[in-house]
RNA sequence: GGGGUCGUAGUUCAGUUUGGUUAGAACGCCGGCCUGUCACGCCGGAGGUCGCGAGUUCGAGUCUCGUCGGCCCCGCCA
């Protein structure tokens, strides 16, 4: 750089600037060489200015300028000068100002970038990936980084005032108990033992109020070696939070407050709480979801008890063995062919209806698919059940509840895309509470835990932990933002013998705990308080808050869809010298082609 | 583990259904002209192993098989 020293960044030269001397560092963006005259557009992470080159100012350095190419590293000393009558840009920042260069210093050149630096962004997630460094570098890249940073930075100013602690746990850690699979690192000092990476600091917290921190967080990477999807990483951020001596009251409160203070710094948006609570059960029955999307309306309505009569078939003999008869009201899709409805039903079937029935309100009745096995009684009484009105469509899924509620819950979302219900703008922030403790796994025959072992059952449910474990609900927690699942929690269990008989449920014998969660089980023998926590997201919020629609922009440095980091190639080979000193052999060496893989 | 889809110039794509002359466009790049642009404009130019391999055919970007890679879904997964 020489002695050229910054004085100003890309984005804050305004009019009251005018006619001082500055000096500007950033990237070349685009060039506009009219002939006699020469525009930059200089970028840094602040903004763009305009800087100005002619010929009659400085030859030798305007045809320098004429050589700049895209991305080049440039400084440039100049004169700040309002832009001439009729040449201001009204949508930058900038865009009174200019600066007439006296001294252009080129502090680095570039390559022609593989994809131009322009919005919206012509490249394929693979190119950009590979050359996430320039990809990072366009502003909108950089507004989303900045939105992280402040979200991150909100969390820790409202949890420090709210007396949480930050403290760090371990990354090598003993192998986790929830169900993905953990990431392996094999320990050179101990040969044939193996660290795990956790997939969340959830045991260590709950370790931390036994040892009287009171209230704990971190944002925590969490690690899980699961199959990617698209809102899915190897690894994700959680602001991971703990308290002592609390309820659920508590805990909302807080992250409530937390919520606030994110959409308050990162987006300057003002949130309304509290927020609106459902139970599971209710959200289930409801929207036929766990993460209930309630920014629009078009509930499930059950008919159950309308139609245990029903000259249907179907219907009757479902409601005799025990089932339900759901329905969805998609107002004014009346007009739909038999095609489009036809194309529901497959989704549905592909989701394991066994049909989907249909019927359209007109005046006073209900026309075609099944509308003409209703009596007149049964007609009146679905019809005012359903809200339905001329021009609407009812459809139906009769079934075991569960799956009912499941299809027509997904039907729901469906009919939200394609019909686009959904206003612009709304933040529909839900608790979901009482989730089940249990679900049976048909494959494996046996009770596992729906989101982990260390959640308090609801008092009432405690006595049927050996009897009836698929009746027992949790002190469980979801929180949802537009059919997003943001932030998932609970009270914890905090007495050995609960702990004992809650494992005891998923199959795991007293020396199996002893031995995976042993430490756990200790310290609740040594004054563990009653706490309780909670993990938002911070990727997905961070997208929400954002508006963007996949978590991947928001990590600066994502795996592929395949786990592979596109920039930097890893996962990648480990030296056998590396694996000797480790004892490790793999027991199929990697082919030849995978060895290889620059033939694409 | 199963399924879908895509792979053509530096980039984003068209062309593949129905095999047939020299594989096109836009942006970018290079050269020329241009003193108020901000997606500058105008003129000209270079740039392709149609992912890779095998097969069918007189002839393959196009059809078949295999393979590699990207994205997406199910399984799995807080």
């Amino acid at each position: 750089m020489g002695d050229l020293h910054r004085t100003h960044t890309c984005g804050e030269l305004t009019k009251e600037d005018v006619g001082n001397e500055v000096v500007l560092m950033g990237w070349v963006r685009r060039r506009r060489n009219l002939g006699g005259l020469l525009f930059v557009d200089l970028f840094d992470r602040h903004g763009l200015t305009q800087v100005v080159f002619r010929p009659d100012d400085d030859p030798e350095i305007f045809a320098r300028a004429e050589h700049l190419g895209a991305e080049y590293v440039i400084g440039a000393r100049g004169e700040v000068m309002a832009r001439p009558e009729g040449t201001v840009n009204t949508d930058l920042p900038t865009g009174e100002v200019e600066v007439h260069v006296a001294e252009l210093r080129v502090l680095n050149a570039s390559e022609t970038p593989p994809f131009v630096m322009e919005e919206p962004l012509k490249a394929s997630d693979e190119l950009r990936l590979e050359y996430r460094f320039l990809d990072l570098r366009r502003p909108h890249m950089q507004r989303l980084i900045e939105a992280r940073h402040k979200a991150a930075l909100a969390t820790r100013k409202y949890l420090a005032g709210n007396g949480f602690l930050e403290i760090e746990t371990p990354i090598l850690a003993k192998k986790t108990p929830e169900g993905a699979r953990d990431f392996i690192v094999p320990s050179r000092v101990h040969r044939g033992k193996v660290y795990a990476l956790p997939q969340s600091p959830q045991l260590y917290k709950q370790i931390l109020m036994v040892s009287g921190c009171d209230r704990y967080f971190q944002i925590a990477r969490c690690l899980r070696d699961e199959d990617l999807r698209a809102d899915r990483q190897p690894e994700h951020t959680q602001i991971d939070m703990e308290m002592s001596f609390v309820t659920e009251d508590d805990v909302f409160g807080v992250a409530e407050g937390l919520m606030t203070a994110i959409w308050r710094e990162a987006a300057g948006v003002t949130i309304e709480t509290p927020f609106p609570r459902l139970t599971y059960r209710e959200a289930m029955d409801r929207f036929g979801s766990d993460k209930p999307d309630t920014r629009f309306g078009m509930e499930i309505v059950d008919l159950t008890d309308l139609l245990g009569e029903t000259e249907f078939n179907v219907f009757r003999s479902t409601i005799e063995g025990g089932g339900t008869v759901k329905c969805l009201n998609a107002v004014g899709c009346g007009g739909w062919s038999r095609g489009e409805i036809d194309r529901r039903e497959a989704l549905a079937k592909k989701w394991g209806a066994k049909g989907l029935a249909w019927t359209k309100p007109v005046d006073g009745a209900l026309q075609g698919g099944i509308g003409k096995f209703f009596s007149e009684k049964e007609t009146a009484a679905v019809r005012e059940r359903a809200g339905a009105a001329a021009g609407d469509l009812l459809l139906f899924v009769a079934d075991a509840r569960k799956k009912t509620n499941e299809i027509l819950g997904r039907l729901r979302i469906a009919l939200r895309d394609d019909l686009d219900l959904v206003p612009e703008g709304r933040l529909n922030f839900l608790w979901v509470t009482d989730f089940p403790m249990f679900a049976w796994n048909e494959d494996s025959g046996s009770w596992e835990a729906e989101h982990h072992m260390f959640t308090m059952p609801r008092p009432e449910c405690i006595d049927l932990l050996e009897t009836d474990p698929g009746q027992v609900l949790g002190r469980l927690y979801d929180l949802v933002l537009n059919g997003v699942e943001i932030a998932s929690g609970s009270i914890r269990i905090h007495r050995r013998d609960i702990q004992e008989r809650v494992m005891a449920v998923v199959g795991i014998t007293s020396e199996d705990a002893e031995r995976r969660f042993g430490f756990l089980l200790k310290a609740f023998d040594y004054g563990a308080p009653p706490h309780g926590g909670l993990a938002p997201g911070l990727d997905r919020i961070v997208m929400l808050v954002t508006g963007e629609d996949s978590i991947r922009d928001t990590i600066v440095f994502p795996k592929s869809y395949r786990g592979i980091s596109l920039m930097d190639g890893s996962p990648s080979e480990a030296e056998p010298a590396v694996l000797d000193e480790l004892g490790i052999r793999f027991v199929e060496p990697p082919d030849e082609e995978s060895r290889d893989r620059d033939s694409g």
